[in-house]
DNA sequence: AAAAAAAGTGGGAAAAAGTGGTAGGATGTG
DNA sequence: CACATCCTACCACTTTTTCCCACTTTTTTT
């Protein structure tokens, strides 16, 4: 694979009054040369977007492509994968400006949170983050934290 | 397995006006290198934090990063399980630093209490622990035993 | 087409957060 | 009791973040 990234961490980013907000450093050391990044964002899951560096995004983007679009499910994904799908480039203060119908579509208002997940970052209104942490148990994940993880000892199942 | 922990200890630690914390030499020592230290802290069961030593974390998050993050409940799993996952790297002088996002999740204020168990540690605000300790009833324990150890004795628990 | 408004870009200073170190008190041990 | 270690509370320094302001470009309006 050409780009590997261990992407973690949560941030609370406040944005400017046109929108923008700082890359944490954290995250900025972990996503690499600075002068070749590249993002794109995409309307996510639960009304969060989704951040992706654009090696990331370029892999999926080929496996979306390769699917038949005369299949009616799958052109359906497709527009769903692609729907709001906008490239970003940090200024020159390592900043992203995100377009506003994304932001306002994700209820996004003053600030918001970061979300790092392996090779891409989730961004969410505070709110609704802090909403979908509240919900933990309202989906049962016990069957998947199983099949996912029954090969661990029990010993090393994650807390959740 | 590469790395087997055999953390034990109840210690309680007072942060500096920082945010920071020392880690007690006991668990020190049982941690290893002291210069290729690395944590995740995550959030945990009942309010708590879990702090896990990297090696412990990489062994789950490689099955749990195999997941398909486009299926809706997939992607939610993988959010409940890094639910705020930020690396920690000790200090020159072996100290922690935890987010303040997670240390006002946990209702930390002034000291904590570590409660070491086999390869992770958890993170508890004073308060929380004690009120843990207390209304944890043996109904409970009994019931998660069962389970648990099912075959072993343990008839001997009070019934419900 | 010119003017006005909105959106996008760049940069910098002040404030906040993070890091490193040390001194002194507490604790434990031989 | 003396010594060593561990822990805590500070202090000083560095880096990061936040909050502005000013300028350019694009879009809209008249």
């Amino acid at each position: 694979m050409a780009h590997q990234y261990d992407l973690l961490g949560e941030f609370n980013v406040a944005l400017d009054n046109k929108g923008r907000f700082r890359l944490p450093s954290n995250l900025l050391k972990a996503l690499g040369d600075r002068d070749t990044l590249k993002f794109v964002v995409n309307r996510g899951f639960d009304q969060s977007l989704t951040l992706y560096p654009k090696p990331v995004w370029d892999l999926i983007k080929i496996q979306v492509d390769s699917l038949n679009k005369f299949n009616r499910k799958h052109m359906a994904f497709i527009r769903a994968f692609y729907r709001g799908a906008t490239e970003l480039v940090p200024d020159s203060a390592d900043r992203l400006l995100i377009p506003k119908r994304l932001l306002s579509w994700a209820n996004v208002d003053k600030s918001v949170v970061l979300n790092a997940i392996n090779d891409r970052i989730e961004i969410w209104a505070e709110a609704e983050y802090e909403e979908m942490l509240s919900k933990e148990d309202v989906e049962d994940y016990s069957e998947l934290a199983n099949e996912v993880l029954g090969g661990l000892s029990l010993s090393e199942l994650p807390a959740s």
